[in-house]
DNA sequence: TTGAAAGCGCTAACAC
DNA sequence: GTGTTAGCGCTTTCAA
């Protein structure tokens, strides 16, 4: 551990300068002397130490991912991805869970934690519209999500009025007119459920078609045993349904269990439909119809544009950026 | 960003000695001192520079995680937790995806990137018994899984043979003899499969049944689809099953597709259990009986046992610590 | 109780 | 082409 570039220069005779030419590939350096340091390097088994490289350059080379709960499949997938983008991009990733909590979000911005980072990814289920102010942070942060728009920072994320228009237009394409939505939300103004339920009935009315409260579940958590029950309450009111959207795959999930315990079959008497393209959905019985909404995009994306920030394009105004969606059908709904 | 000691000290009309006296709670200093300081440090908007403190001390409060891969939901919920015990430990953790491949395990071991962590959690897939050389490292290091033993780190991992056997046992005693496998491999010596087969076929010897190659199902991978592929597979053979051990969640859950598709319910015609206990185990349908191996304990535990190697305690030798399991008894297999 | 100054290991002017 | 040197912002002897 204690092999420095002192070390190194003493042991090749010559100067830390020119071991640290060396070590960061400066052109102009003779091959012997390339030689000879290089030789004592290996010798030594110098490696560098990024701390006091990262105290100089003002950079760490480490980015902070911020989100709800790697446990929930959609972040895991997602982490999965920015990791490997941002591994490409030569950054590591510290991942942060706030647990949904609004609290725990805004302490996490406030972090002194943060400042090992060279930025931030963030994707608050907590903080929202109200909050906006705290956004204004003094690092370059990406916001994924649905729950801050127009905020102070950059915005990375989806199409989710057209794409659940688009899940509900396939379903009503397939003859589907009784179509039931698990995970709608009460009194939220903006997130990605009030979104994908503007898409629902944008879908509704322009194929005329009317839309009934009485199929609409509502629940505040996402899990599966929350779509289970959902879908178990509707058809437990006797409401007629010849399909389901899942506003997640999770809760499509959930609610395709309930529907085969109710002995319906999917997708001959209740067709479903869900939203994220979880892995699982390939694998669920029957496998899931749902909606891609760009998340390999979405990551790619939301570490460029960090890049930019970090790069020090701090000038330019935020900006929001949306990914391109498709349904992937499956054998849920045909 | 730019407010330093120096900024505060001028400020406060001190020294950055006294400034950093405050900071880090030093214990004689004189109240009007102490409040100049703490109301230049609030008008300022002071925030120490992490990196220059690290480099000082030489730690950074950050670990690393490494493990295949945050899709598959092991890791994910393996990821989750140790996250949150680090983080109650004062740390933040780093994740690094190696994708199960040798090559990258090992790269991986000698990244200087590492240097920038206090320490390293690893779970490797790729690399096996005959690179315990390369786990070596001049770093503290807790190993994670079964792919090492009696190596040059402490390794916190779970009762495989014992926690086969209780599953095996479990549908023993529920009247079932014909008991396929789903995930054993060949030619591996060591791994989870190779001691899961073991507890397995102890099981099957204390309670006099003969084992039966035609019901052992072989995958390399341990994904849904190899689930239900090799459980498709073992029923075309056209051998009498009735029940499947899983030798994780994932597997059986593929493997309940499978029998699904085939028309054999579960668990009336073929009782199912699997292992890992997957919060989706409590919400797949059926809900499955799985084997619960302690994943929060081993979390805890290699935690603590870096955070206490960190600390210094690097001249003892390597442990082996076992978390203890549990059978979590739910529809499949009752 | 507080201040001065050294130095953690590195990079980048600037000189030679 | 290579060496000297001044910091990056902090903690920590050692004095005062």
């Amino acid at each position: 551990m204690a092999v420095t570039l002192h070390d190194v220069a003493r042991l090749a005779g010559v100067s830390i300068k020119t071991v640290s030419n060396v070590i960061n590939d400066y052109p102009h350096i003779r091959p012997v002397t390339r030689e000879k340091v290089e030789a004592a390097i290996a010798e030594l088994g110098y490696t560098p130490n990024l701390t006091a490289r990262n105290l100089r350059s003002g950079r760490t080379g480490v980015i902070a991912l911020a989100l709800p709960d790697l446990s929930l499949a959609y972040f895991a997938e997602l982490a999965a991805q920015v990791i490997r983008e941002a591994e490409a991009a030569g950054l590591v990733v510290v991942v942060e869970q706030t647990g949904a909590d609004r609290d725990r979000e805004l302490e996490l911005l406030r972090s002194p934690r943060l400042k090992l980072t060279d930025g931030l990814i963030f994707s608050p289920l907590g903080v929202g519209p109200e909050d906006v102010a705290a956004l204004d942070v003094p690092y370059p942060m990406v916001l994924l999500g649905e729950r801050i728009f127009d905020g102070p920072a950059d915005h990375v994320t989806m199409r989710n009025v057209e794409a659940a228009r688009a899940a509900t237009e396939h379903l009503i394409a397939r003859g589907r007119r009784r179509i039931a939505v698990i995970g709608a939300h009460d009194g939220e103004s903006m997130g990605s459920a009030t979104l994908r339920m503007r898409g629902y009935r944008q879908a509704l009315e322009a194929a005329g078609i009317p839309y009934d409260d009485d199929i609409i579940g509502r629940t505040t958590l996402w899990h599966r045993a929350n779509g289970a029950d959902s879908m178990r309450e509707i058809l437990a009111r006797g409401a007629e349904v010849d399909a389901v959207f899942g506003l997640n795959d999770t809760l499509a999930l959930g609610a395709m269990r309930a529907l085969r315990q109710a002995d319906l079959r999917v997708p001959e008497d209740v067709a479903v439909i869900g939203f994220d393209d979880l892995d699982e959905a390939q694998f669920s019985f029957p496998t899931l119809t749902t909606v891609d909404p760009g998340r390999e995009w979405i990551a790619r994306t939301a570490v460029a544009t960090l890049l930019e920030r970090i790069a020090g394009k701090t000038d330019a105004a935020p900006r929001t950026l949306l990914a391109d969606f498709r349904i992937r059908e499956r054998e849920s709904a045909v």
